[in-house]
DNA sequence: TGTACATCAGTGAACGCGCGTTCACTGATGTAC
DNA sequence: TGTACATCAGTGAACGCGCGTTCACTGATGTAC
């Protein structure tokens, strides 16, 4: 990889380092999981000097923060585009829709990229870290906040009473992250792609499911 | 810690070696987590040459191996205490109870000792291990197999339909995996314990009722 | 348009660290007679 | 009951490795005049 493009003398100044290193980053953890990150190995993999990476990064903890915000973008749009794909015309279900994209949008980029996936999360280490604008995706918006706007979408189409939100934000996120995480470095990760697929699928439906019986305007939990 | 006790003459042999360093490795991840696992920091907890080890184990992650299992029997433990607690005579409620006790139990063990919650995942690399006798608690019994009992009393009761009980694992042990995985070492970790605690009961609750209404007998998903 | 010079963004060598693993060894144990 | 000896379970020194970080340095860039 590092040595498929030598011919052209790479000038003495970088231009992007700073850019070429967090991608370094997460291509080496989409590759390699997030140990693979390491500062000597994505500046051997922007052809750098390790001290380089010192110009742009207070520490390896810093980079791979960047890395990790970098990945959430990765998420976000791999959330966007299953939302994208959602054609529904009648507004409650397609609010429904919208929200189980969010779902099977996540499982997908999880078990498409495990490692870019984990050093995502690896990324959020707080609530704050969830709506980091680094981490958004195409429409500007982060994978936190494409759950939070689908329930927004449930609560205007009156589908879930509004005090009920951050109670089904939490377990919409659980329900799949868990999954995700069972289905790539847990027990599950040996089931064939088809099957985990299959289970994804039927879990975000099952949740969707939960959200709007538990949800209900008036319902209780 | 490890020079707590350094009056007493240890003898040349050990005596039982393998299980010191286990219990080691398990303490270290309690304390410190996953990656303070190491062969050497195991041996030298134990007070012992780090090739010592290799009279116990192949390698460092055959002693991983090792340790994750012993860590999952320190989670079915939890999650037995949890159970023993629940006094309820009506065998419907005792069997929602039971399972709810499960999640609970589960999240407890997540939260009180998550260094060791982390390395009992790490050694569930497959289905397998989910039944490892090693990884059992005092009933004889590990983490999924409790779980996978309460969801029996469920069926037994009436309350669940046979075919569903894969699903309801899965959906079960995904959310109150997740939601450990998210307050422990995700998004959630800076919000204070009683939070958590509260956070986590709502959400078994909810899941038990997920699991109740989706998987009325003769009911769909 | 040309030149001096400050600033920027890299290099390259070196440091100390903890790691996993190996090897020849030696002290302790237990068994055969 | 005592002794020879094989086996077991440790020691201790050494190895090479990749890591993060530092430092003095130098090549490239751009700005002031």
């Amino acid at each position: 990889m590092e040595a498929a493009t030598p011919a052209i003398a790479r000038p003495y100044h970088h231009g992007n380092l700073r850019a070429a290193l967090v991608l370094a980053g997460y291509d080496l953890a989409a590759q390699w999981g997030t140990d693979a990150v390491t500062l000597r190995a994505v500046t051997r993999a922007a052809g750098v000097t390790p001290s380089a990476a010192y110009r742009h990064f207070d520490s390896v903890d810093d980079l791979r923060l960047a890395v990790g915000a970098r990945a959430g973008r990765g998420l976000a749009q791999c959330i966007e585009r299953h939302q994208a794909a959602v054609d529904e015309a009648d507004p409650v279900r397609r609010a429904q829709a919208l929200l189980e994209a969010v779902g099977v949008g996540y499982m997908a980029f999880a078990l498409d990229q495990p490692g870019a996936f984990e050093v995502a999360m690896f990324g959020l280490v707080t609530m704050e870290h969830a709506d980091d604008p680094e981490g958004a995706g195409d429409t500007g918006r982060t994978a936190f906040q494409l759950l939070t706007d689908a329930l927004a979408g449930l609560v205007a189409t009156g589908q879930l009473s509004a005090d009920r939100v951050d109670a089904a934000a939490i377990q919409c996120w659980s329900s799949v992250h868990g999954f995700a995480s069972l289905a790539t470095r847990g027990p599950l990760r040996d089931r064939p792609r088809p099957v985990l697929d299959a289970l994804a699928r039927q879990l975000c439906a099952d949740v969707v499911g939960a959200v709007l019986a538990s949800g209900r305007v008036g319902g209780g939990g």
